[in-house]
DNA sequence: TCGGTTCAGAGTATT
DNA sequence: TCTGAACCGA
């Protein structure tokens, strides 16, 4: 046990060792977050304060869950079976299938991705006859979600006007058509079970009995859903202990709510609010400027890191002429890098917006760098990976009319749209599944219909004594997808993923099998001891329920069916690492949680970084100044950061003045390497104008400065370049100027010559201006 | 039912 | 500029 706290620091010891109290632990980035979490779990077992059945832990994301689960093992012995520890839709979904009868849910309901919400969404608004101009079926979806994470069904919403009104009968509609077909999305996940712990006394009690200490992992990121959902399971008697930043909140775009962190501090009466401020990731300059920068925001707990691993070095700033520039000075600094002893997999290059990536990958493709990027398709939603999971769905559950639709004519079996339109018609005149109504279907269209219903009995018929692997191998031949790739152009890859599909399912049966062997009776007794008290109270429902849960998630689900939610609940890599070392990319939101030796933050300027949407949002820009916050805040050693005066983006040539975030950088822990222009961004409340409009293309005006630039560095030549159209007057495109008024700005475009001459200039916030040289008082900054 | 063309829109993302 | 979705002709 002693083993266990030693190398603590006396707030994260303070942490670890809280009483058995509601606790907040404010814990700043590298602070040792997880250590804490885990190590109080730890604590609280080696301690015997509780067992681990009374044990609650929750994250977002499923590589948190499997981190929190590794160290756990990893420091003490324990049976982490017993334990609850998963996403919040993992648990739910647990808590689902344990109770699927008082869910209103069959046992082997499926899972909704995204993708598969929204093509359901489609299908209704067409058996509607919705517009679907007047409702675009991602706003649809976006409605339904939202009202979901705020708790409420269509029923309970307020209408007020048509628009709302027809919104919350789609929505009712929605859910009615899932309920048909014995599907759940994944907000519903979360509301389903919030719904059966509310509704339910005898399981709530049981669960608020059962689980003593709740835990969870970065509370910032909770949505009003996810919060009540925590309050419902920690009832009167369980413990909370919520570990959160509220400076590295940046999904509000996605429904999180960092008011809850005060929320909870006051609905909880936390008295222990713990704040871990020492920073063992980075070095001390690199810490002076996320401080500096973070304390401009008004809305904040407060917090500040330290490190006592020395100030290190100052962080690099780099202007650049172009996108294109810019990514050819980032390679050269890479390639220094990795002179210097750096490895490539610890370098990262993060940019605000997935755009900015083409750039960065050009310029390391064509040196022959290599690189990885993350982000895109992930493993299970490739289409083909997604049709071999729709066969496997509907053999499942033939009343999947999504799963249905995707595959009943791919491969193409000749079942037009025209078929399928009749076959829509008669399901619904006769209230039956797609499946059940094509085996009824007449004419030229049923028997080919009918030949698909023939098909998955076969398959259902031939796999029914398959093992899950053999089941998978089976499918993806007979259904035709293998021929089918086989043939196209690019199939090959396809078929690889429908084999590593093979793969997946038997690594799933091995590690659902090896769970099964380990000491889960030991689990089950203990557990079951555990719970005794409660089974008379309850019934055999929730014996049953804790066998499902003890060993492991959906155990008692066919092997099918729980590989079915397996996929849904956990998307897998995008796209395999390759083996070699390689130079990450990313946005900014995906490194959250990550760190590297050397991080590249490119792209830092106004309009992109902060965003020009995020202007007009609420908080938006305090949401921006978190975003970089959490990129500073990824470097370990050396940070760099870089901006451009001119970037292609959408087929156009932007001016851009650097980033704001400059100016909130202390200045004695940065060093510029291009010489310090004096020309941001004028502070104050300007409305942000779109560029666009007046905005001049380089390449009308310039090509050989497009071409100079694109080819590599800022030299001479570009510096020539640019002053080809210097056009008598002392100014030149790219020249930073100073305006009584407007402020600074970028001159973007020049016409004219002697007193008619003119220039364009970019003001940021003030907007784009034409201002007659002759008269606009104007001072050349640089 | 397919392939090609046209058009709009382009921020961040986990489950 | 690039992508995905919608649409049209064979």
């Amino acid at each position: 046990m002693a083993d266990l706290l030693r190398n603590l620091n006396e707030a994260q010891l303070a942490a670890v060792t809280l009483p058995s109290q509601h606790a907040l632990i404010l814990a700043g980035a590298g602070s040792g977050k997880t250590r804490v979490l885990t190590t109080r779990i730890a604590w609280l077992l080696s301690t015997a304060q509780v067992s681990p059945a009374g044990i609650l832990a929750v994250t977002f994301t499923n590589k948190a869950a499997r981190e929190m689960l590794t160290r756990l093992t990893a420091m003490l012995p324990v049976n982490t079976r017993g334990m609850w520890i998963g996403t919040f839709h993992g648990l739910c979904n647990r808590l689902l299938r344990a109770h699927h009868r008082d869910a209103g849910l069959p046992q082997s309901f499926q899972i909704l991705d995204s993708q598969d919400q929204l093509a359901a969404v489609k299908r209704l608004l067409k058996a509607g006859n919705i517009d679907d101009e007047k409702f675009p079926p991602r706003n649809v979806q976006w409605f339904i979600n939202g009202a979901k994470e705020d708790g409420l069904r269509a029923s309970a919403l307020e209408t007020t006007d048509d628009y709302s009104r027809h919104m919350a009968e789609l929505y009712a509609a929605y859910d009615a058509q899932c309920q048909r077909e014995g599907v759940v999305d994944f907000s519903e996940l979360l509301l389903r079970s919030f719904e059966l712990l509310s509704a339910n006394q005898p399981i709530r009690e049981h669960y608020q009995r059962r689980f003593r200490h709740v835990l969870v992992d970065e509370f910032q990121d909770t949505n009003n859903l996810q919060y009540r959902w925590l309050k419902l399971l920690a009832g009167d008697g369980a413990k909370l202990f919520a570990v959160g930043d509220d400076d590295q909140s940046i999904y509000a775009f996605r429904g999180a709510n960092v008011a809850n962190m005060a929320a909870f501090e006051r609905e909880f009466k936390v008295e222990n609010l713990i704040k871990l401020e020492q920073n063992y990731r980075s070095h001390g300059h690199i810490l002076d400027c996320a401080n500096g920068l973070i304390t401009r925001n008004s809305k904040r707990l407060g917090k500040s890191l330290w490190t006592d691993a020395g100030e290190g070095e100052p962080v690099r700033i780099y202007e650049a002429m172009t996108d294109g520039q810019e990514a050819q000075w980032m390679l050269e600094e890479v390639r220094s890098l990795v002179a210097e002893g750096y490895s490539r997999s610890d370098i990262a290059l993060l940019y605000r917006s997935n755009a900015q990536s083409r750039v960065l990958e050009h310029a390391l493709f064509s040196a022959g760098v290599p690189y990885r990027v993350y982000g895109g398709l992930r493993f299970f939603e490739r289409a083909e990976v997604k049709h071999a999971l729709a066969y496997m769905r509907l053999l499942d559950n033939p009343g999947d009319d999504g799963a249905f639709l995707r595959v009943v004519n791919f491969p193409a079996r000749g079942i037009g749209a025209r078929s399928l339109e009749m076959l829509q018609d008669a399901a619904r005149a006769g209230g039956t599944s797609l499946y059940d109504a094509a085996s009824r279907m007449t004419g030229a269209a049923g028997v080919k219909l009918a030949g698909f219903v023939g098909l998955i009995e076969k398959m259902r018929r031939d796999t029914a004594r398959l093992s899950l692997k053999e089941l998978v191998e089976h499918l993806t031949e007979v259904s035709g997808l293998m021929a089918h790739y086989a043939v196209e152009k690019e199939g090959q890859e396809r078929i690889e993923n429908l084999r590593e599909l093979v793969n997946a399912a038997a690594a799933f049966l091995a590690e659902e099998g090896v769970a099964q062997d380990l000491p889960s009776s030991a689990g089950l007794n203990q557990l079951s001891a555990e719970d005794s008290p409660d089974q008379t109270e309850v019934g055999n429902a929730l014996v049953s329920a804790d066998v499902v849960l003890a060993p492991g998630e959906v155990t008692a689900l066919t092997p099918l069916a729980a590989f079915l939610s397996h996929a849904s609940l956990e998307a897998g890599e995008n796209q395999a690492g390759e083996g070699e070392t390689a130079i990450q990319l990313m946005t900014v939101h995906s490194a959250k949680g990550l760190e590297f030796d050397a991080v590249f933050i490119t792209g830092l300027e106004e309009g992109l970084f902060p965003h020009e949407n995020s202007i007009t949002e609420m908080e938006g820009l305090e949401e921006e100044r978190r975003l970089m916050y959490v990129a500073i805040t990824r470097a370990r050693k050396r940070l760099y950061m870089s901006f451009t005066q001119s970037r292609m983006l959408h087929g156009q040539t932007r001016y851009n003045i650097r980033s704001r975030f400059f100016d909130e950088l202390p200045e004695g822990s940065v060093k510029w390497l291009t010489p310090k222009v004096r020309a941001s961004a004028p502070s104050g409340s300007g409305r942000y104008d779109r560029w666009g409009s007046g905005s001049l293309s380089f390449d009308d005006a310039s090509p050989s400065l497009a071409r100079d630039a694109d080819s590599g560095r800022l030299g001479l030549a570009d510096q020539r370049a640019a002053q080809k159209f210097d056009r008598g007057v002392s100014y030149r495109i790219g020249q930073s100027v100073r305006h009584a008024r407007f402020g600074d700005g970028v001159v973007v475009n020049i016409e004219g010559s002697g007193n008619d001459a003119r220039a364009h200039i970019n003001f940021g916030r003030e907007g784009l201006k034409w201002l007659a040289l002759s008269v606009a008082k104007l001072e050349a900054i640089n």
